[in-house]
DNA sequence: ATATATACATAAAATTCTTATGCATGCAAA
DNA sequence: TTTGCATGCATAAGAATTTTATGTATATAT
């Protein structure tokens, strides 16, 4: 399987990050492309994906458009403008963090 | 403060990991080596490391030592053989991790 | 006398996952 | 034709790990 575990925290993250790059998306192609980029690594369940949209949304991050294909339904999200904004600053304590991590778990090469 | 909260999962990887360079170190010292190491940026709190101590030591993976030092108690904390062994894997795992981030957070570099 | 640093600890609450389960449609295989 | 898998949503219970708050105690500096 090779699923490695979510370090909590993150999840927010890549979906936003995703929600940046694709214009809107819904919940189980956010599963899927996960799935394809990271070739298997990490899989999103669904337990986890759907509170966090629906978190998200209630917090004005994201806009929810309902639709049907092929008789089954389908909920869109897409970045708000203050969505947009929430995901620079989540990429930057991000990186932040990774930063601070290297610092720690690297320290020959902090210098 | 520019302090940004711990992502789930890699405190106990950060305890490891410090162990495994130091020999031997106590709760203090471990909140104030982090501290340093991060520039201020990473603030381990000791309702997270204290209760991540114990359990590690009940895992086996730490032994403790009591000393009194200026007539203050320390608990030095060091790996056992399974300790050793566990950091490494808790290594490649968060490496593993932060790889996987890499192929969702910058697409444009996985090809 | 008061505040800060050192040094441990635990409890309650919050957060964020995993796991399990449920409903429903469409299609392919047995 | 029914069984399983993929698609698509959802929620609830439980687990794990953190934050925040609080407590004890000694030493040192103001």
């Amino acid at each position: 399987m090779a699923n490695s575990k979510l370090y909590k925290g993150s999840l927010t993250t890549i979906i936003l990050k995703l929600l940046s790059e694709h214009n809107k998306m819904y919940g189980y192609e956010i599963t899927q492309k996960v799935k394809a980029l990271t070739k298997g690594e990490l899989q999103i369940t669904e337990g986890a994906l759907y509170p966090s949209l629906h978190k998200l949304e209630s917090e004005g991050l994201l806009d929810v458009e309902v639709a049907k294909v092929d008789n089954r339904l389908r909920k869109y999200y897409k970045l708000t403008e203050k969505g947009t904004k929430e995901t620079v600053s989540k990429l930057e304590e991000l990186e932040q963090y990774l930063a601070t991590l290297q610092a720690l778990l690297n320290p020959k090469l902090s210098y």
